[in-house]
DNA sequence: ACTTAAACCGACCGGCCAGTCTGTTCTCAT
DNA sequence: ATGAGAACAGACTGGCCGGTCGGTTTAAGT
C-alpha cells in the first residue's frame, strides 16, 4: 500500500493533465507525447502504468469524471426536497464554471459522446453508463420533488429528465464561442420559465414536506 | 457554363460522399483516400478539383449544409403564422429523420460544432454563422408568434431561441445510442409542456391574427 | 487526324503517432 | 553495501495520412 503511493502520484499526475488535453483538443488529436510533455516524462513511464492510450482513457473516465459529474452534477441536487430550486441552483453554478473557461465535467462527458460516438464502442459504453447514473438520478430527484409537493403530479419524470440533460448539453455546445454570458443568462431565464408550466397547480400547491419530511 | 457540368458532377459527387463519412466518422478520424475509395476515385482527382482537405470541407459546408439546414430547420417555421405550432411540427421531423438513422443536418451541424471547437477557427467562423442565422430566424419567428398572438409579449424573444437550439442540439446528442425513439417522445412532450408556459395568459389569447394577417 | 486542355491516376514523400524494447536510475529491504 | 525490482528514459518501428508530381486518358474543337 505505502509502496505503491509513488506509483498512485504519478498515474494521478498524468491522469489530470491527459483529461485537460483530451478536453481542450480532443482525443484522437492529443498524442500521448503531447501529454508526456506537458509532464516531463517519457513514453517509457506512460506505457509503464497504462496499458494503452485507450485503457488511459478509460481510468480518467473512471477515476475522474466519474466523480466529478457525482460532485457536481449530482450530488448538489440529491439532497434537497425542493427540485427545482437544486436543479436551478445546480446548473447556474456548473454553467458559471463553464463561462470561465474551467472543466464543466457535464459538457466533458458530451464532448466525448460527440467525439466517440460511432467511432469507439467500448468507451461509449463507459460514457453511456455515466449519462444512466445522471438520468436515474434526475428521475427520482423528479420524483421526490412531486412527493415534497414541488412538481405537478402529472409531469413525467423521465421527460423531465430528458429535457433537463439535453437543454444542458446543448446549452454548453451553443456557450463554447459565441457570448457565453449572455447565453448563459437567457438560457437559465427560460429554464424557471419552464419549470413554472412544471409546478403544482390548485389545491395542493402548498408543499407538505413539514409533515412528511425528506424521502429516501 | 456546359463543359463545367461533368466537373461540378464530381465535385458533388465528392462532396456528398464526403459529407457523409466526416458526419458518421469524423472530419479528423476520415481520410482523403477513404473517400475517394468509397468514390473510385484517385488522389489525383480530388487535388484537381480542391485545394486542401480543409477548403474541400468548408465548400461542403456552404454548398450541402447550409442549403440543408435551411430546408430543414429554417424555412418550415418561416412561413407559419402560428410559431409554437410550426416549431413542434418542424422538430417533429427533424428528429424523426434522426430515429431512422438518417442525416439530420442540425445535429451535423452541433457535431462538427464540437469538433472543431478550439482546434480549427477558420472552419469554426463557418459553422457559427450558420448557427447565427439560425438563432435569427428563431427570434423572428418567435416576435412573429407574438405579434399574432401565439406567443405571450412578455416572453424573451432572444432566450427562447437559444432555449430551442440548446435544447434541440442536446436531445440529439442523448440519441445518439440510447432509445432514440422513447428519447424523442418524451422530448417533445416536454417542448409542448415549455410552450404552455409560453403562451398569451388572459383577455388577449384569442390569435387576432386574422386582423393582422401574416407579418413580413 | 491532330492539338490541347481538362480530368484523372497512383507512386511517392515527409511528418506524426501508438506502441515496443533495451537500457538506465531510483528505492528499499536485508 | 548490495541485490532486486519498481520507475522511468528515449531511440526505434510500422502504419497512416495529407499533399505532391509526373504521367496517362478523355473529350472537345478545328
Amino acid at each position: 500500500m505505502d509502496k505503491t503511493l509513488k506509483r498512485m502520484a504519478t498515474m494521478q499526475r498524468m491522469q489530470v493533465t491527459g483529461l485537460e488535453l483530451f478536453y481542450k483538443k480532443g482525443y484522437y488529436n492529443t498524442s500521448v507525447d503531447d501529454i508526456l510533455k506537458e509532464l516531463s516524462l517519457s513514453k517509457g513511464a506512460f506505457y509503464y502504468h497504462f496499458d494503452s492510450k485507450e485503457d488511459f482513457f478509460i481510468q480518467i473516465i473512471e477515476n475522474l469524471l466519474v466523480r466529478k459529474m457525482y460532485s457536481m452534477l449530482i450530488e448538489p441536487i440529491e439532497g434537497h426536497e425542493n427540485t427545482l430550486d437544486s436543479i436551478t441552483n445546480c446548473f447556474e453554478d456548473a454553467l458559471e464554471t463553464a463561462v470561465h473557461n474551467e472543466l464543466d465535467f457535464g459538457f466533458v462527458l458530451s464532448n466525448f459522446v460527440n467525439e466517440f460516438n460511432g467511432k469507439n464502442e467500448k468507451i461509449m459504453k463507459h460514457l453511456n453508463d455515466i449519462l444512466r447514473i445522471w438520468e436515474a438520478n434526475l428521475v427520482s430527484a423528479v420524483q421526490r420533488g412531486k412527493f415534497n409537493g414541488f412538481i405537478d403530479r402529472h409531469v413525467d419524470s423521465e421527460g423531465m429528465a430528458v429535457f433537463l440533460m439535453s437543454s444542458y448539453m446543448g446549452i454548453r455546445t451553443l456557450m463554447v464561442e459565441t457570448a457565453p454570458s449572455a447565453r448563459k443568462y437567457r438560457f437559465m431565464s427560460q429554464l424557471r420559465q419552464y419549470f413554472k408550466s412544471i409546478e403544482p397547480k390548485g389545491e395542493n400547491s402548498l408543499n407538505p414536506n413539514a409533515v412528511f419530511g425528506n424521502v429516501n
